[in-house]
DNA sequence: ACAAACCTGTTTGTATTGCAAACTAACATA
DNA sequence: TATGTTAGTTTGCAATACAAACAGGTTTGT
């Protein structure tokens, strides 16, 4: 009945939505690069804007590839980002998934 | 102002949305694999939903990554695809942009 | 001849996203 | 006091992804 389906469509299909978005695989790799990253980093070097960034962030969390860390210095509020393990997993494989993915030529 | 941004991450949040979209990227491909490709055969290579691929369908045409060719065959309807040009070079741009994204060890 | 089942796709409705503008809250400065 | 700054969240809207339902026609069975 089904013939079968083309396994590289299939792992295609299958990537990690989360980590697909674009925004998210930046925050993610520029968390997976250091201990721990602050918002205020990610909103220059990533150049999203404030609430994106937030509700992305909001996301990586609610999966379990981020951790977040509330504290305040020089009495203003400061967020701070560490990659889980999961996280960093997943990114490993994410890109794994990629890599085999691609063609060589043009 | 702003401080500088990485052009690696640019390059990710540049990514051609409509490519970058699992669904769409194995279409294209399947596409780009040969001369033209009918419906049934995408359905059944990809196991995407007739729904789900007829609406990436359309947005691939919409943006002229793909020409629709509508026919009879044994009275039934055949619709077949072609990718353009246009398609198969922001296809080919997609790929060498991730090529340079993707991180070399594990 | 008629209806049930099948084929080939499209449209519709819903739920989820992605996004930035508007907002909150606290501190700084004039 | 009021005016602005910093740091981040919430809200509201537009775009998406997806599959269920639908449409238009053909074949099969009786």
């Amino acid at each position: 009945m089904s013939e079968t389906i083309n396994p590289e469509m299939q792992t295609l299909l299958e990537l990690d939505r989360v980590i697909h978005e674009p925004a998210r695989l930046v925050i993610l790799t520029v968390c997976a690069s250091a201990e721990e990253v602050e918002f205020k980093f990610l909103e220059t070097t990533t150049g999203l804007s404030k609430g994106n960034l937030s509700s992305h962030i909001s996301k990586l969390e609610q999966v379990g590839y981020l951790e977040v860390f509330k504290a305040f210095r020089n009495k203003m509020p400061v967020t701070s980002f560490r990659i889980t393990k999961t996280g960093r997993d997943a990114l490993a494989a994410y890109w794994t998934a990629l890599r085999g993915l691609i063609p060589n030529g043009s």
